[in-house]
DNA sequence: GCCATATCGTTCGTGTACGCACGATGGCCA
DNA sequence: TGGCCATCGTGCGTACACGAACGATATGGC
């Protein structure tokens, strides 16, 4: 990694008025790209199913919880669009973890429900998700943790 | 937002072996989604031009503060896949944002710079970079601000 | 009962994000 | 000098993410 490419004498931001310098690292856009980009990683290799993605775990954990859910109502509990939440349920869909059935009461509705093959992968991967936090979390100490969880609870 | 689906009475997670219960809304990954999709919603509004995405703009900014980058080195700065950066860069061109030209001592390269329209446009946007981090991390205190940024580099 | 308004799920378009495989090129060392 | 291995950029496939528009259905106010 020669050709480091040399940095130019002053970085000429117009909005470093005086004030400290704006730099992209110290940015928390930025920094939660990164910081998630990360958290997927280590997701991908500890859940224990290269298969099985983040969005499509947390969505078969909240179908594990309540026994049958429609769709959009999903995607609200889990934090997804419902465009994005139909690409999610239609993969699980197809791989026969989750099923579904018109709502007898509504007819707009679905109701998404676990297979009993979705019921007995989500508790296997749900035996690593602790391993998972963890992980992620290592660089960390005990309180920094707790307190990066508060935080970031704030901010959501 | 009536039929808020009931719940089940004891989530049992397989998981939650007498210590704390596993929630999903409590454990990293899930927070730094929220958290990265939110940020991302706030720069869309506020950074004064739609058409530019975060990464499109963390590029542009490292573009502006080194003359020329090949498309690999600059992917490393920002924390981009090459293949993710094969996206933005060609995007950017299309664009006239930014310019290429081959690598004079390296043929497998391609120098990256950003045109004058590009310095232009990024100057204009760096004016409101701060405002976009000032807006995403308003729900904390001073302090709070300073923590969270500095957990997130510590997990990056 | 009727109609304006809202919700539900789908589709389309665009943009990140990354693994993988590929061909071209460069660096290094036997 | 020749060959091995790394790096560079590209292309393909898959998956999130969301705005916008759509048709079907539901609801509340009149």
């Amino acid at each position: 990694m020669r050709n480091v490419a040399k940095k130019q004498q002053e970085p000429k931001t117009a909005a470093s008025s005086a004030s400290r310098p704006y730099r992209i690292e110290e940015q928390v856009g930025y920094l939660l790209r990164r910081a998630h980009q990360r958290a997927s990683a280590i997701f991908q290799v500890s859940i224990g199913d290269p298969n099985i993605t983040p969005t499509q775990y947390s969505s078969m954990v909240k179908l594990n919880e309540y026994s049958e859910l429609s769709q959009n109502l999903l995607g609200r509990l889990v934090g997804m669009d419902k465009a994005t939440m139909q690409g999610v349920v239609r993969r699980l869909k197809d791989r026969r973890l989750v099923d579904s059935r018109p709502d007898p009461g509504d007819a707009r509705r679905t109701l998404l429900s676990l297979t009993t093959d979705g019921q007995r992968t989500v508790n296997k991967l749900l035996m690593n998700g602790p391993a998972v936090s963890r992980e992620t979390l290592k660089p960390l100490s005990g309180p920094e943790q707790r307190q990066l969880l508060e935080l970031l609870s704030k901010i959501v």
